[in-house]
DNA sequence: TTAGGGTTAG
C-alpha cells in the first residue's frame, strides 16, 4: 500500500490562523484533470474538521497538492501554489510546524472504498512495487485502514468552536471564495465549501448571488436553485441578479422545461425581468429552435420597456448561425446600426461566424476590412473567424495570408487559429503546408487537440496521403487524446482517397465496438473507400444498413453508393439507385448523373437514357446550360466538368445541332468553325484523357472528322472544316 | 455582480 506523505499545514498561512480551507490532490501526473479528490476542512471544529478520506494508489513522486485559504483572521482568501508532495519538507514547511504544531504526517491515502477494494488492490500493489520509500516520519504503511486527513483540533479550538456558527460567519467571505475560483479558473473546491455553508445553514443571504455564481460556474443548476430557496426562505431580498444566473445554468444545462418555469416564477414573486433575463430567455427559445417564442419574448421586451442591447444582439446573432439561419443574423448585422447601438469587436465576430457559416468568404474579408479602417480591434477570435471563413470557401492562400499577418501584428495565435489555418490548408489541397503548421505547432509548444489532428488528417485524406494520415491517427493514442467520430471518419475518407478499402472497414468496426456514433458521414466515407476498390456489394451492404438503423441517406451517400455500383461493373444498380434517388426526394447533383451516366457508358448502354439524362443536366444545371448557350453564340464548346463519357454524349449532341442547322449553314454561316475546349492537360491527368477520348470519337465517325490543336491556345480542339462538311453531307439525318 | 464571439469528417 501507498502513503502519501502531503502535509495539510500548508494551507496555514504564517502569523495568520486558516479556519477553513479547500484543497483538492491530483492523482496520477501534474495534469490537473486527471483523477481528483475533492475535500474540504479546517480547524474550526471536530466536526466540520475533515468530511471526507482520501484514496490513493499513486507513486508520491506523480501526486501533487494545491489548495487555498477560503478565509483566515482577517478575510483574505489567495490561490496557493501547487504544493509539492515531495517528502523533503520545504522552508514553509517547517514554519507552519512550528506554528501551528501539525503533526509531519497527515495525508495518507489507503484503502478504497469496500466495494472498490477487489478492483483496485491489484494495480495499488502494483503501483506499491514501484514507490519508492517514503520517508517515515510517524506514518506506516498499512493498507488495511483508511487513515484520514488532516489533524485533530487543538483543545483551544475545540473551545471556539462552541459558536461555531458565529464563528464561521465572521471569518468566511464568499466573495472571496468567487473571486478566487475566477482567478484559478476553478470553481469546484469553492463549490464544496458553500455546499458546507448551505448545509450548515451558515451561508448568510448577503452572500446568496455569490454561492449562487459559484454553483453557475461550476455547472450545477440544482444547487443555484437550492441556494434561491435557501435565501428566500431565510428572508433575503431576491432580485433578477439572482434569478438571471440560475436561469443561465439551467438553459446550458439543456434543463430549459425549468429555466422556463423559473422565468414565470420570478414574474409572479413581482420580479421584473431585465435585459439580462429577456436576453437568456430569448436564447434558451432558440437553442430549443422555438423561433416563434423567441421572436415573442423579443418584442415583449420593448413592451416591457426593456431595450435590447449589443450582447442581445450579439446572442440572437449567434443563435441563429448556429441553426443555419446566417441571412437573419447577417440581416440582424446590418440593421444594428439603424438601432442607435454601434458595433463592437464581439458583435463583429458574429457578423464574421454567419459569413463563414453561410459560405460567405468574400463578405467576410470586406467586414474584416471594415473593422481595420473603423479603428475596431481585430482580436485572435476575429482572425480565427475570417480564417475559417476562408477554409469554408476554399481560400487557403488568404488563410495563410491572415495567419501570417496575425504574427506581424503580434496577434496570439492559438490552438484554434492553427487548426482553421491547417483546415483551410486540407480544402485547398495543401496537405503538406497542413502538415508544416501541425510541425510548428510542436515546436512552439502550442497544444493540439483533437481537432487539430482531425484537420491535418484530413489534408492528409483530401491528397491521398493515407500513410501519413494513418501516423497521426496512431500517434493520437500515444499522446492520449481522444479519437473522436470525427477522427475516424477523416482517417476512413484517407483510406478511401489511397484506396486502402480494407484499412477502412477496420477501422470503421473499430468506431462501432467503440460505441461511437456512425453518422452518414461516417457510412458515406466507408461506402466510398469500398467503392474504390470494387467492393460494390460491401459498400450496398453499409447502404443497406443505413436504411435499417435509420440513417439518413442524402446526395453524397447515394453518389458513394453509385460509385460503387458503377466501378463494379454494376450499371443496373447504379441506374436503380439513380431513379431511387428521385422516389425518396433526394436532389440528385452533377455527380449523381456525372457517375450513373459513366456507369451506363461503360458498358455501352442506353445511347437514350444517356442522351435524355445529359439534357436534364443542361437543364438543370447552370454550368452545363452556360456551356451551351456560349456554343450556339459562338460554336465554342467548352468541355470542362465532363467526364470522358459525358465529353462523348456531348460531342453528339453537337452533331445533331449541326445536322439540324445545316441547311441555314450555308447562308449565315458560310465559314463553319467549330472549337471544341477540352484543356491544356497541364493540369491534371483528366485533361489529356479528355482530348484523347473526343478525339477518337471524332475519329471513328463516317467520315471521320480530324480535329488539330488550336496554335492560339493549345487547351482547345479545332474541327476541320472540310471534314466537318463531308461528314454533314454524308450524314444529313439527325443521328440518335 | 448576471447575458455575447473562434477550430474537425463524406
Amino acid at each position: 500500500m501507498l502513503i502519501l506523505n502531503c502535509r495539510l499545514y500548508n494551507f496555514a498561512r504564517e502569523g495568520k490562523t486558516a479556519t477553513m480551507c479547500a484543497w483538492t490532490i491530483h492523482l496520477g501526473t501534474q495534469r490537473p484533470q486527471l483523477t481528483r479528490v475533492h475535500g474540504w476542512g479546517g480547524n474550526y471544529g471536530r466536526q466540520l474538521n475533515i468530511k471526507r478520506t482520501l484514496y490513493c494508489y499513486q507513486p508520491l513522486s506523480t501526486c501533487y497538492f494545491r489548495g487555498y485559504e477560503t478565509g483566515t483572521g482577517p478575510h483574505t482568501a489567495r490561490p496557493r501554489q501547487n504544493i509539492s508532495v515531495d517528502s523533503t519538507p520545504t522552508t514553509s514547511d517547517h514554519r507552519a510546524t512550528k506554528y501551528y504544531n501539525v503533526p509531519q504526517k497527515d495525508i495518507v491515502c489507503s484503502e478504497l472504498r469496500n466495494h472498490k477494494r477487489e478492483k483496485y488492490s491489484e494495480k495499488a500493489l502494483t503501483l506499491a512495487k514501484h514507490t519508492r520509500t517514503v520517508r517515515a516520519n510517524t506514518t506506516t504503511v498499512d493498507g488495511n485502514n483508511p487513515v484520514h486527513i488532516g489533524r485533530k483540533p487543538h483543545r483551544d479550538e475545540n473551545r471556539k468552536s462552541g459558536n461555531r456558527k458565529a464563528y464561521l460567519k465572521s471569518t468566511v467571505s464568499v466573495k472571496e471564495l468567487l473571486q478566487t475560483a475566477k482567478h484559478t479558473k476553478d470553481y469546484s473546491e469553492a463549490g464544496c465549501v458553500v455546499d458546507m455553508l448551505l448545509d450548515s445553514g451558515t451561508l448568510q443571504t448577503k452572500d446568496g448571488l455569490n454561492a449562487i455564481n459559484i454553483y453557475k460556474q461550476s455547472r450545477q443548476p440544482q444547487k443555484c436553485l437550492r441556494t434561491l430557496e435557501y435565501v428566500r426562505d431565510k428572508g433575503g431580498r431576491l432580485t433578477a441578479f439572482h434569478y438571471n444566473p440560475c436561469i443561465h445554468a439551467l438553459s446550458a444545462s439543456r434543463n430549459y422545461a425549468k429555466a422556463h418555469l423559473l422565468f414565470e416564477a420570478m414574474q409572479r414573486h413581482g420580479i421584473a425581468p431585465d435585459v439580462v433575463t429577456y436576453t437568456t430567455v430569448v436564447q434558451m427559445f432558440l437553442k430549443e429552435k422555438n423561433m416563434a417564442k423567441a421572436m415573442d419574448l423579443f418584442q415583449d421586451m420593448s413592451v416591457a420597456g426593456v431595450e435590447p442591447n449589443l450582447w442581445t444582439y450579439s446572442v440572437l446573432m449567434s443563435e441563429l448561425s448556429k441553426s443555419g439561419q446566417w441571412e437573419a443574423a447577417m440581416r440582424l448585422y446590418e440593421n444594428l446600426e439603424s438601432k442607435g447601438l454601434e458595433h463592437n469587436t464581439v458583435t463583429y465576430n458574429s457578423a464574421l461566424k454567419a459569413c463563414a457559416e453561410g459560405l460567405q468568404w468574400g463578405r467576410a474579408i470586406s467586414i474584416f476590412n471594415q473593422m481595420g479602417m473603423k479603428g475596431i480591434e481585430r482580436n485572435t477570435i476575429t482572425y480565427n473567424t475570417t480564417i475559417s471563413a476562408c477554409a469554408k470557401g476554399g481560400q487557403w492562400a488568404k488563410a495563410t495570408e491572415l495567419f501570417e499577418e496575425m504574427e506581424r501584428k503580434g496577434i496570439e495565435r492559438n490552438t484554434i487559429t492553427y487548426s482553421s489555418t491547417i483546415s483551410a490548408c486540407a480544402n485547398g489541397g495543401q496537405w503538406a503546408k497542413a502538415v508544416e503548421l501541425f510541425d510548428e505547432m510542436k515546436r512552439k509548444g502550442i497544444e493540439r487537440n483533437t481537432i487539430t489532428y482531425s484537420s491535418t488528417i484530413s489534408a492528409c485524406a483530401n491528397d491521398g496521403e493515407w500513410a501519413k494520415a494513418a501516423e497521426l491517427f496512431d500517434e493520437m493514442k500515444k499522446q492520449g487524446l481522444e479519437r473522436d467520430a470525427i477522427t475516424y471518419s477523416s482517417t476512413i475518407s484517407a483510406c478511401a482517397n489511397g484506396g486502402q478499402w480494407v484499412k477502412a472497414v477496420e477501422l470503421f468496426d473499430e468506431m462501432k465496438k467503440k460505441g461511437l456514433e456512425q453518422d452518414n458521414i461516417t457510412y458515406s466515407s466507408t461506402i466510398s473507400a469500398c467503392g474504390m476498390d470494387r467492393q460494390w456489394r460491401r459498400a450496398l451492404d453499409l447502404f443497406n444498413e443505413m436504411k435499417i438503423k435509420g440513417i439518413d441517406r442524402d446526395v453524397i451517400t447515394y453518389n458513394a453508393a453509385i460509385t460503387a455500383c458503377e466501378r463494379g461493373g454494376q450499371w443496373q444498380k447504379a441506374v436503380a439507385l439513380f431513379d431511387e434517388m428521385a422516389d425518396v426526394k433526394v436532389e440528385r447533383n452533377e455527380v449523381s448523373y456525372n457517375t450513373v451516366v459513366q456507369a451506363l457508358g461503360a458498358h455501352g448502354r442506353g445511347y437514350a437514357r444517356v442522351d435524355s439524362l445529359y439534357e436534364e443536366m443542361i437543364l438543370k444545371f447552370a454550368a452545363f446550360k452556360k456551356d451551351w448557350s456560349v456554343f450556339n453564340r459562338t460554336n465554342k464548346l467548352d468541355l470542362h466538368g465532363h467526364s470522358v463519357y459525358l465529353a462523348q454524349v456531348a460531342i453528339r449532341r453537337l452533331l445533331r445541332k449541326l445536322q439540324k442547322k445545316g441547311d441555314s449553314r450555308s447562308a449565315h454561316n458560310a465559314k463553319l468553325k467549330i472549337v471544341i475546349v477540352v484543356g491544356k492537360g497541364n493540369n491534371s491527368v483528366g485533361d489529356t484523357v479528355l482530348r484523347k477520348a473526343v478525339q477518337a470519337q471524332l475519329h471513328t465517325l463516317t467520315p471521320p472528322i480530324v480535329s488539330h490543336t488550336l496554335s492560339d491556345n493549345t487547351g482547345c480542339l479545332g474541327l476541320v472544316q472540310t471534314d466537318l462538311d463531308n461528314w454533314l453531307a454524308q450524314n444529313a439525318k439527325v443521328i440518335r
